[in-house]
RNA sequence: GCCCCUGUAGCUCAACUGGCAGAGCAGCGGACUCUUAAUCCGAAGGUUCUAGGUUCGAUUCCUAGCGGGGGCACCA
């Protein structure tokens, strides 16, 4: 029965008591990283004995008994180090205590480098100390933990099995110092603004709901960080980015979780081809400093679609030729694709064209430029092309990685976009811009003209670690309770 | 919300058409001073997700529920 898996454990801890071991210990101090133990030791040749103690400690994953002499393997965060006991080196005493540690033990050790005839680098062990008694049983030692559901409700369990797991989310967050080291370098600020919001906005999306019990009123989680971004480059600060959390209330799926990693980033006097241009680079350089290795390439510049042109090489539809939604509908129908039509108005059946027939074949780093003034509220008219707006999204792996615009700066357009949102709302859009009144007076006081980009960090993260699932690289992934 | 698949020992996996639920790892007892998925000997370890049903007999078939995966819907 488990329970005594549990309990052999337990009476091994009253044990290490009755000796007079604290089985807890408060710090064990002046440890090296095994991956340092390693560099220090490359190339040594099998056999060969050194003078060098290391002290390192972490977590115990094998041990391969001798009787009076036994391996045990120690894993920290940067790797995985032999040891070798020796009764002769520890004494009777100590070498009984040491081998009737568990697997999964938090144990330091004190040891001299020698590489083992086989060339294996082992640390003979002169002291060790029990640094947390480990009461439950790790996974398996060789196949690691497999089940999906364990890896994601319980990631501790994934991260001490499975190394790739471990090896990942380094990745993630060599991504995140990237992305920051790079804005930082080109002159951004990073700024922080309320998660909390009495007023949801930025994005098309459903929020979550809270309520502040002082002040009695319902609060929303922010699906976007957008519009308080926007109201400091009014300030003056020129160049700002957040990078934090976002929170959808909408459907879980490879792609999606409810809450998520967002970069927003605007910069005064630019567009949104300078937005661009600054996210190839970004993505570029995130590339190269986490050593992507993948079949995606990208090196700028990226390849460069307009939407109707996308839509119309994939469907054969011209949807600014269909301008209304009955037109489009129609010609939907016409061209014979799978897609129900009823009850989606104009952009949403835009936007089913793009993500069903356009999107999933945009493997390639691809941005895909000039969207219907219809499908985005926020976005500056195009300087050029009637109805379309300055905005692009960004797409690789078959994903939408990006969204950038040419930041609508003219206070009586926004007006009047945030009514067109209110009309569509009425034709049954659930996901429509609330009207911001506090937004549109900032932008009275004058905002430069700004291009503005935001970017998916956890898509960010599967197509450099080529991951197929959004919870792969989300630490602690929504689960149902 | 709908459809399909799925749930067996702490972990990784078996169990043919409905016929005594098995193995490896881990754990327990023992042997072993260069192993590295160590090896060898021995003894253990199960509410087969839950609740019903069909049957002489259910891990297996049926129904419902719960969890997980995939898809659809939703979703920038």
């Amino acid at each position: 029965m488990g329970d005594d898996l549990l309990a052999v454990r337990r009476a091994k801890l009253e044990r290490l008591r009755a000796a007079g071991v604290d089985p807890f210990p408060h710090a064990y101090p002046g440890v090296e990283p095994i991956a340092g133990v390693r560099a220090a030791h490359a190339g040594l040749e099998a056999g060969t004995e050194t003078e060098a103690r290391h002290r390192v400690a972490g977590r115990l994953h094998a041990r391969r008994g001798q009787g009076k002499m036994a391996f045990l393997d120690l894993d920290d965060r940067s790797g995985r180090l032999q040891l070798q006991a020796r009764a002769d080196v520890l004494g009777e005493e100590r070498m009984e205590r040491l081998l009737e540690l568990d697997l999964g033990d938090l144990v330091g050790v004190d040891g001299v480098a020698f590489a083992s005839r086989r060339g294996e680098l082992t640390l003979r062990v002169e002291d060790f100390a029990v640094l947390a008694k480990s009461l439950r049983p790790p996974p398996e030692k060789h196949h690691g933990l497999q089940d999906v559901e364990t890896r994601f409700r319980r990631r501790e369990l994934d991260l001490m099995a499975n190394e790739e797991a471990r090896e990942l989310f380094l990745t993630r967050a060599k991504v995140i110092t990237t992305v920051r080291r790079v804005l930082d370098e080109a002159g951004f600020v990073e700024v922080e603004t309320p998660v909390l919001q009495p007023l949801y906005g930025g994005a098309l999306a459903r929020p979550f709901t809270t309520h502040h019990n002082a002040l009695d009123r319902e609060l929303y989680l922010r699906i976007a960080t957008e519009l308080y971004l926007k109201r400091l480059i009014v300030g003056g600060l020129e160049r700002v980015y957040e990078l934090g959390k976002d929170f959808r209330n909408e459907g879980i799926s490879f792609k999606h979780n409810p809450e998520f990693t967002m970069l927003e980033w605007y910069e005064a006097y630019a567009d949104y081809a300078v937005a661009a241009a600054r996210l190839e680079t970004l993505v570029h350089e995130v590339a190269q400093a986490v050593g992507y290795a993948g079949e995606l390439d990208f090196a700028p510049p990226w390849r460069r679609v307009t939407l109707g042109g996308a839509i119309a090489d994939a469907t054969g539809i011209d949807v600014l030729a269909h301008r209304d939604r009955d037109a489009l509908a129609a010609a939907i129908a016409a061209a014979g694709l799978d897609l129900d039509t009823g009850g989606r108005t104009w952009p949403q059946l835009v936007d089913d064209l793009l993500s069903k027939w356009v999107e999933p074949e945009l493997q390639q780093p691809t941005i895909v430029m000039d969207y219907p003034v219809e499908l985005s509220p926020f976005a500056k008219a195009h300087r050029s092309e009637a109805g379309l707006t300055e905005r692009f999204e960004a797409f690789a792996g078959g994903m939408e990685i990006a969204n950038a615009f040419t930041e609508l700066n003219d206070p009586d357009v926004q007006r009047e976009r945030f009514e067109a949102q209110a009309r569509l709302e009425r034709e049954g859009d659930e996901e429509t811009q609330p009207y911001d009144e506090v937004f549109v007076q900032a932008l009275e006081q004058g905002m430069p003209p700004t291009g503005g980009l935001g970017l998916g960090i956890d898509r960010l993260v599967m197509l450099m670690t080529g991951t197929r699932s959004i919870r792969e690289v989300v630490l602690f992934p929504a689960m149902r309770d």
